[in-house]
DNA sequence: TTGAAAGCGCTAACAG
DNA sequence: CTGTTAGCGCTTTCAA
């Protein structure tokens, strides 16, 4: 940068100590006066501290780090916008990763964030938790949005844990040895998932697939929830989180159980490519087909006909996050499960 | 952060100077065995120098900043994701901010980078050339991405000028003083319009209109041109950036010009708009109206009929403006103008 | 080749 | 209420 003001000029061109100035600027105690004479003075040398020093000293980087798979997939786009919406508030600089779905660029962003001392993170894991708990445990505060990290092999070190989402899930929390407690704002997948698999069970559908993806493990256990035993586990596939992937995964299951009549897509690029399958196979949404996906995002009403979704609130899911994880030190944060909404469109049709 | 290793305790460690340990780590020169016990003792105590330190005696934090209008917006999201890997390959960090359009969040966010001495950004500017000038006054190293800041209006003092890209839309520099000459990396709009509204003709079309947003001017210029004189003015018409201003844009002009038979929408939101507004009044695409749209999405393809689409490379203009901004510096970056592609897919007919 | 020392801009004790 | 001072972790002269 450019030569700035720096908080010396500012005391000399004020008569007063630095300490002053540091104290005026952060709303310390300082008579009136000294005060007014102080921002007079800061204004006419457009003077701004800067981050640089106050973060050395106190030895932490202000604002937050925000891990997300993949910004191309619109979900995540409505997440950061929340995250940003709430930083900016915040008045708080947000440093952005994208990790790909891929634990190993995961892991090197978060040694990005450790370097840059960014000790507040909103993560979408793609790891597992052994991951995510040397992080925690340099003393990092993290908030998980969207998913949870797998659990990792149990060991009898502590592992990361989620608190009541754990039983959400029905999972029971296992033996666990000092869970690091980690605070994650997701949606209410099992709900979603289960009213989806009704609506469609109503319409008749008996064969009905799950197409996940990356971190879609919550609502592949939703799913097989709902559907009830005996799960038919060629109709549960998965894709690793690129479009072609997911296309790839569409295709093979269409092809693979013609006799299926309705799909869950568990994320909007699993949508997208179940449409696009769908069609090079000739088969008509929602007369051959029945498709409800997660999420609802600006083009599932393009689509002809319209896709019927399961809706989950990405933005608030974002700022959410930054709340906790700005709020994390004073009270400690618990997990937040926002709603979802089964948001019917078209592209469901009774069973034939 | 909890107590890290510091660069003094590996001097200590390893029996060194800290200066030595610095020189090390930094690939100065020091003896072979010096070298490997340093960094021995560095694997040893974990050791990861602290960004702080080193930011704040640099007067300078590394990285660079990345100012988009949206993250909703997926083409934003292709071009940050590009952004990001470059940054990544260069082990930098990438901080975020979103401006919703807005020249005044802009502003706040410069602010913010100026404050975290992030003396490296990369922007889709929002704001006129006033808005940029004095952050590169204060030696802010800024490269455009997507579009270029308005000319805001003369004064004698120097305003921001992007060289060549001027004489690509066929304006005149008029007279400025010292430009200050920063790099943009953009598509080829004028070609990209152009060989649609040709396109558009071919197909019989003579009411031609154009959709457009914020930050559309060259888009437009280039519509203007490539239409020629005399220019229909209703059938130019711009929404505000939200999603709802683009959908009444839409919808307006639909109505007012019913005897419009076909559309330019300037980006991926006004396309969304217009096939949604399309739809609402029972326009068919394209029998009565057709329809091509700046970006390729990937939903472009969802749409019945497919859109057809002027592609830009979001991902690699994001890649190259952050290969810009990192060379900086060293040679003078040098403006890119990235190709554009007209992608036919089942949006347009001929004009009845 | 190496080490000692001087800060970068700021905040937090600690005196006055 | 205010000023002085001591660093935060690092890079970089400057001597040795």
């Amino acid at each position: 940068m450019e030569k700035r003001a720096t908080i010396k000029d500012v005391a000399a061109a004020a008569g007063v100590g630095v300490a002053t100035v540091s104290r005026v600027l952060s709303g310390g105690s300082a008579s009136p006066h000294t005060r007014e004479r102080v921002l007079a003075v800061a204004a006419q040398l457009d003077y701004r501290p800067s981050a640089l020093g106050r973060n050395l000293r106190q030895r932490r980087t202000g604002g937050m780090g925000l891990l997300v798979p993949d910004l191309t997939d619109t979900f995540y786009g409505q997440l950061a916008e929340g995250v940003l919406a709430c930083a900016r508030s915040a008045g708080e600089p947000v440093v952005l990763g994208s990790t790909g779905d891929d634990p190993e660029q995961e892991s090197e962003l978060i040694g990005m964030l450790l370097e840059q001392s960014v000790d507040r993170v909103i993560a979408v894991p793609t790891g597992d938790s052994d991951t995510w708990t040397p992080a925690i445990r340099a003393g990092m505060t993290v908030v998980f949005a969207d998913r949870l990290p797998a659990q990792a092999v149990q060991e009898n070190r502590g592992t990361v844990a989620v608190d009541d989402l754990m039983l959400l899930d029905g999972l029971s929390p296992t033996q666990q040895t000092r869970p690091l407690d980690v605070p994650a704002v997701v949606a209410d997948d099992r709900a979603g998932i289960r009213t989806a698999v009704r609506y469609l069970r109503g319409l008749g559908h008996k064969r009905i697939a799950f197409l996940g993806g990356p971190g879609h493990d919550r609502r592949v256990a939703a799913f097989r929830e709902a559907v009830g035993s005996p799960v038919d586990e060629e109709l549960v596939v998965s894709g690793t989180g690129s479009r072609d992937s997911a296309y790839a995964a569409a295709s093979g299951l269409f092809q693979s159980r013609p006799d299926l009549s309705a799909v869950v897509a568990g994320g909007n690029v699993l949508g997208e490519a179940a449409v696009l399958a769908a069609r090079e196979l000739d088969l008509r949404v929602p007369r051959d087909v029945s498709l409800v996906m997660y999420d609802d995002v600006p083009w599932a009403e393009l689509c002809s006909p319209p896709l019927t979704v399961i809706a989950q609130p990405g933005r608030d899911m974002g700022y959410r996050a930054a709340e906790l994880v700005l709020r994390a030190g004073s009270r400690k944060p618990r997990s937040v499960i926002l709603p979802t909404e089964l948001i019917i469109r078209g592209s469901c049709g009774p069973h034939r």
